[in-house]
DNA sequence: CGGGTCACGTTATACGTAACACTAAGACGT
DNA sequence: ACGTCTTAGTGTTACGTATAACGTGACCCG
């Protein structure tokens, strides 16, 4: 509905270029209906409405409470749909001040959880008029030439997860209004702070095996120097430690399938007793670590139970699917969206807000083997 | 507003100001709005190197070749070096007309694969000054209020994937430069056009398939009406005509993980004997396929052979490995981006590209079980 | 009846940049 | 000596928008 323009659009022979000028000089009125390519400005409008450019722009702003009457305001908003008026967003920014567009910056956008963050907080953006510029920083921002360099001159706030602080830092001492995401809040100060309850999703899951009756667990860590995965093993070991005859032992791995094949082949063939259990840090690592399990002989969940985080698509694709952490991830970037829009228009942002996890219990866990 | 006397620390120097108020008793009010720091524009350069705005700008522009004596070109670079400056790009953008912002449209952004499209193209783009904003188009563009409203007055080009195919034609139709990434070049029009050579991609599929021995195969098909899928059908069909006693039936399916699984046991499950190969379109598909076959008592690869396509990191982590297509999505990205920048440059586009695909042979695929 | 308020607009800027038009002096060819 | 070209600049303008400053009549009220 409401597009009634549709029906023009057809004219696939593009050969009908430009210089739509007539040559007519005197002709100053309304432009015919043919738009093209003559960008519309207000002052179109306005000689269309028979109004000012200001009354334009105080009508089409919402400005014109007592300025304007009811009927030129209604004239020009008809003569702005009608000739297809967009403000010239540049001109706006420059007038303003302000562009209405943030930055989200993530570690590596080819990672489904960032993905869907930046879908989230896309969505808040697009319904404040907000443009959302995405920033995936290879390698922690720094080394190649700054990114932030035209930030600062384009950019109305910035968005980012837990890393690169020296670089964020910087941007907010300039006074750039920064959103964190999961950050450790005496690390990098921020005008928001936005976090998921990691620590809760590693207690409910050591709590799940620790129900089921595991004791010796392993941790298989990310090899991450990040906030994020910090929470988790402390989390971890706390609720580990509050059961008595439980022990967790540790192994670091990057975040690659064959990393974690290579980290769990270690754990399950470390001297000494057999872990029952073993707790990834994600959903990547523990993929590789069911099929070190498998090729070692060891059945999943009956020899050895294997958790995962962040419920990722893999989650339910391999077999048996993974018992994982759901992290509301859309919601986690609409949360910091809401929160950098809440900074610009200088109302105090919401309270520090911490969004919860969920266990999702699958197939990859069970009790553990009878000795 | 309501910010009166904002902390306006004065910069050194600042005060030779020569208001020059012509008269009027009332002062002009210097806005408040100061969102940061004083933003030092091409007139401070010029003022602390001693020349005139227009030099600055000419330098900068690295238009002064005989323009501007190599002393004084050299004295602006380091006044605007030492005062930081940052051309307001808004400010550029309103005079120039261009924004040097292209968009990448994408069906959804939360899939590995369109993730690793807009790391190539970004990383094309930054090279060259560009900004690359997303859009994660959500089910097909139309119904939701229309992205592309924005889009005309900020963008200077659009790269898309094969979709939207009205709008996008539109658009294109109003001027915008467009550039198709995998795309029939008689759908949708466009300045250029980016090609995966994904018949290719199929073809070998089939070849590796009926090398092995396999005379019935089923297809997963994706049950999405986009031009890439109707590819793999078509070089998948052929392929298999080509080889007299080879048959080949068709199961679709969307493309999650749970609707493969089903598509597979129905495939499997069918009257008639036992199709031998499953070729799926994508990895997703792929691996329910394998759950699937677990769930009916059939081991992959020695019952039944399974391939997929894509290459994602998830075709690594199921067990067995997927005998994929591997494609170059960085570089098709990247492609799309030097073709449009080729536009915008007034350079004729590079002739229509089309990236070759490879298959990755690994454990999902083996010889057909001896009858 | 004169000053004040209101409703309704218009004029006139200013934002920061790029580029056109112009000046001015020396070099150079004839 | 004169016109032309080159080098080295500056002054000025325009991009399109939002808003402060400025008029108008008309109406109200003491």
């Amino acid at each position: 509905m409401t597009e009634e323009g549709a029906a023009r659009a057809g004219t696939p022979g593009a050969e009908a270029r430009t210089t739509g000028s007539t040559g007519a000089a005197t002709r100053p009125a309304t432009a015919p209906a043919g738009t093209d390519t003559a960008r519309v400005t207000s002052k179109d409008v306005a000689r269309a409405a028979g109004v000012s450019q200001a009354a334009v722009s105080l009508v089409l702003g919402d400005k014109w409470r007592g300025r304007v009457s009811l009927a030129k305001a209604d004239a020009v908003r008809a003569a702005a749909r009608e000739l297809g008026y967009r403000p010239n967003l540049a001109a706006r920014s420059l007038r303003l001040g302000r562009t209405r567009t943030a930055l989200l910056v993530v570690p590596a956008l080819t990672t489904e959880f960032f993905a869907r963050v930046y879908t989230g907080a896309a969505r808040i953006a697009a319904d404040s008029g907000f443009g959302l510029v995405l920033y995936p920083s290879p390698e922690g921002i720094g080394p190649a030439r700054d990114p932030f360099d035209s930030a600062r001159a384009t950019l109305d706030g910035v968005i980012a997860s837990s890393m690169a602080t020296d670089a964020l830092t910087a941007l907010y001492g300039e006074g750039l209004p920064l959103v964190m995401l999961d950050n450790d809040p005496e690390d990098t100060p921020a005008a928001a702070t936005v976090n998921l309850d990691i620590a809760d999703g590693a207690r409910q899951t050591a709590r799940h095996l620790l129900g089921l009756g595991h004791r010796r667990l392993t941790h298989l860590a990310a090899a991450v120097d990040s906030w994020t995965f910090h929470l988790r093993a402390n989390a971890l070991a706390d609720a580990v430690r509050a059961v008595p005859d439980a022990a967790l032992r540790t192994e670091a791995a990057p975040l690659t399938v064959d990393a974690g094949l290579h980290a769990a082949h270690a754990a399950l063939t470390a001297p000494g007793p057999r872990p029952t259990a073993l707790v990834c840090d994600d959903d990547i690592l523990a993929a590789g670590a069911c099929k070190a399990a498998r090729r070692l002989g060891l059945r999943v969940p009956e020899d050895v139970s294997v958790t995962g985080f962040d419920d990722l698509a893999l989650a339910t694709a391999v077999e048996p699917e993974l018992t994982t952490v759901r992290l509301p991830a859309e919601e986690f970037g609409a949360a910091g969206m809401r929160a950098l829009i809440d900074v610009l228009a200088g109302r105090p942002p919401a309270a520090p807000t911490t969004l919860p996890v969920e266990l999702i219990t699958r197939g990859s866990t069970a009790a553990p083997p009878r000795p």
